[in-house]
DNA sequence: TTCCTTGCAAAACTTTTGCATTAAA
DNA sequence: TTTAATGCAAAAGTTTTGCAAGGAA
């Protein structure tokens, strides 16, 4: 059995599951076995993860799964606003569990991102947008660095 | 000669040139002919360009100058302040003539940037930065749509 | 059957690196 | 003469794509 809720008090492995076939419901995302593993694993916190990252994962826990249907579904999953595609440092994507409207810190020693409520961010003042032009999000990412003692 | 100032009245070349080989001797970064040619192209006016229209423009123009050499050239100005280097979308790096701190519009649907002056945003509040981290730089990017009409 | 999904391998693309050559101090 | 910069090609890393096989409707 693997319905017990795990140490740090996040959902079960059964109400993920249902969350995200829900969720991939909403979305009209057809609910396959690949699919459903990347988005169990994917959706069950909000955190930051690479492609390769969740592969690596998937692969570790025993799943039959390819690169390809890797970025494929994470490609999906962005697409139809099931997950949040992030550019940080440009070397890679990084998928954003979190697809409720944030900010980030970027910890420029270790790499780490870590979210900033909206809240948290208020702007006194915006650039008016160019003629025929409305915004369609904001992304703000303060870098970090380690602080000099 | 080409001491003109040209039909933008932009500064005329041999202007250019010195405030570029200013600029690099400032960052003790010598003046060799491939990176006066790279830094006078990228620094004639605030832009932001890729690698590759850097070099297909420089060999445009006769330039004998290799790949390698304009990544790594790019790379040393980066890391020297001489030029910031930003993540838009993943896709590649774009590499910004302003250093000046600013932030950018990204219209979604022709890829282009625009530079957003500093006083053209006012925060009202910021988030407490991590224990033992303080703000290196903010990265903000407005991204624009085409209003519907 | 028909359509969608998957895996595998190969390809595409951006960027970096090794090394011999060239240029500069 | 000694060090640094360059060009070329190859390699590395990430992501996409073509296609045959598998699976669901």
């Amino acid at each position: 059995m693997d319905s017990n809720v795990d140490s740090n008090g996040a959902a079960a492995p059964e109400a993920i599951k249902a969350h995200c076939q829900r969720r991939m419901a909403d979305c009209g995302i057809r609910p396959t076995a690949q699919r459903m593993r990347i988005a169990t694993l994917l959706l069950s916190e909000p955190q930051h993860l690479s492609a390769e990252q969740i592969l690596a994962s998937l692969r570790t826990s025993g799943a039959r799964v390819s690169k390809a249907t890797v970025y494929n579904t994470l490609n999906l999953f962005a697409s139809h606003g099931l997950i949040r595609q992030l550019s940080v440092d440009g070397s890679r994507a990084w998928f954003d569990s979190n697809v409720d409207a944030h900010y980030h810190f970027h910890d420029l020693a270790s790499g780490v991102l870590i979210d900033v409520p909206v809240p948290e961010v208020e702007f006194r003042r915006l650039p008016p947008t160019p003629p025929g032009t409305e915004v369609e999000g904001i992304d703000l990412i303060i870098r970090l660095r380690r602080k000099p003692s």
